[in-house]
DNA sequence: TACGGCCTCACATCATTATGCGACAGCGCC
DNA sequence: GGCGCTGTCGCATAATGATGTGAGGCCGTA
């Protein structure tokens, strides 16, 4: 399963943290470090040119900063993930960097191991981000939500049945079902069995759709 | 000089995950588990009365689910923080949690020693959550604004893509896909493999989940 | 022209689902 | 007490899905 080198690009000004980043990364199976920039002056054309999956970007640069270079990526090449690098977390930075696409953000102190981690996650289709990090990311977010409860349309399924069909809503396998809920195997199958008939599918993808549509979750 | 215990609450149906998580939590110094209940029925008469500091919430319930329960505790005691705990990590569910006010948002698989670690951190203001999560509460963002790049990427996937994940939402199977559309079933594979990969999901049911939700239809 | 993305197809292997046939216990009901 | 329904569990088999590897053609763009 092991596709290409992750190409890794690196924008920091400062000197010795950036040959420090290109030997944590150029030593590491895996990854191809494919720059390390002082700046983003030239980010247009770096990225083309350099072809990176990921970006580490420092935010705080001389001329265009982290955030305006972190756009100017979004701009032009979006799947490239950009991950944001800072000594503090403050609450500004983070709203500018979330709003302009950041797809992960990381103090200079976080250690080599977890910035590896970091982007291995993050060409996973994960978000790294400090705990302190997140906590702002999540204050930055609007409370007010309509909230829509309903509990009609029984559709003659069992409490139980219901249950079940809701975990294979969230994607569950029946072995997840059975762990999660502390039954057999063979029970999960033989409510599953039920719902088929009830709802008048053959699959699961079936039942899915129907659950959803339908509202039954 | 001892500041006191982090008083700890847990909401979790399944019976085996909340007793290994009573063990986990009782027997770690610094905690204090106040109580292990399996189910929100009373939770606004459980919080004032066990006073927790830190709340672990299983997302998936009978009854009242996490969300509801959450929606509850912060009504009317904001202050205590509570971390979702779910096994999925679809994207409504996220939405609702933060906009709920979740403080933390893990997967039940977490290893034990990262939970401790989670409950610390929420103790200390940050928000513990996987990388996984913390992109889908950043793609709730409003995307890059001033310049119009964004033509609506329905997540990338080509139109054929699109194509077959819409009759996979149907509730059409492989073979009956490429009958449907006169291609081979290893080419059916083949796309849907590809969409598994975009989507960042491993089965029709979540991929069909995703879809409905995300209004890839 | 070379490269990357998309669409097509093949083959192989393992994991999971779909389905049928039973079975037993608890519960509410007449 | 019998009856029906729900929830639990087992076994067996066939069908389907998940995943890896590889490959050729078409097309647009660098």
């Amino acid at each position: 399963m092991e596709t290409a080198d992750t190409r890794v690009l690196i924008y920091e000004d400062n000197p010795d943290l950036r040959l420090s980043l290109s030997h944590l990364l150029g030593g590491t199976p895996g990854l191809e470090l494919v720059g390390a920039l002082g700046n983003c002056q030239q980010v247009e054309t770096d990225i083309p040119r350099l072809k990176p999956d990921v970006v580490l970007m420092d935010i705080d640069m001389p001329g265009i900063n982290g955030i305006e270079g972190l756009k100017r990526i979004k701009a032009n090449s979006p799947k490239v993930s950009v991950v944001m690098l800072t000594v503090f977390e403050d609450n500004d930075r983070v709203f500018q960097a979330v709003c302009a696409g950041a797809d992960g953000y990381l103090l200079k102190k976080t250690p080599p191991a977890k910035l590896l981690d970091a982007i291995g996650e993050v060409r996973a289709g994960g978000a790294p981000m400090t705990p302190a990090i997140a906590r702002q990311v999540l204050r930055l977010f609007p409370k007010p939500v309509a909230p829509r409860q309903q509990e009609d349309s029984p559709a003659n399924l069992s409490a139980r049945e219901q249950e079940i069909l809701g975990l294979l809503v969230e994607g569950y396998s029946y072995k997840m079902i059975a762990h999660d809920r502390g039954i057999s195997l063979d029970t999960v199958r033989s409510h599953i069995k039920k719902i088929y008939e009830k709802l008048h599918v053959r699959s699961m993808t079936e039942a899915v759709s129907k659950a959803l549509r339908q509202g039954l979750t």
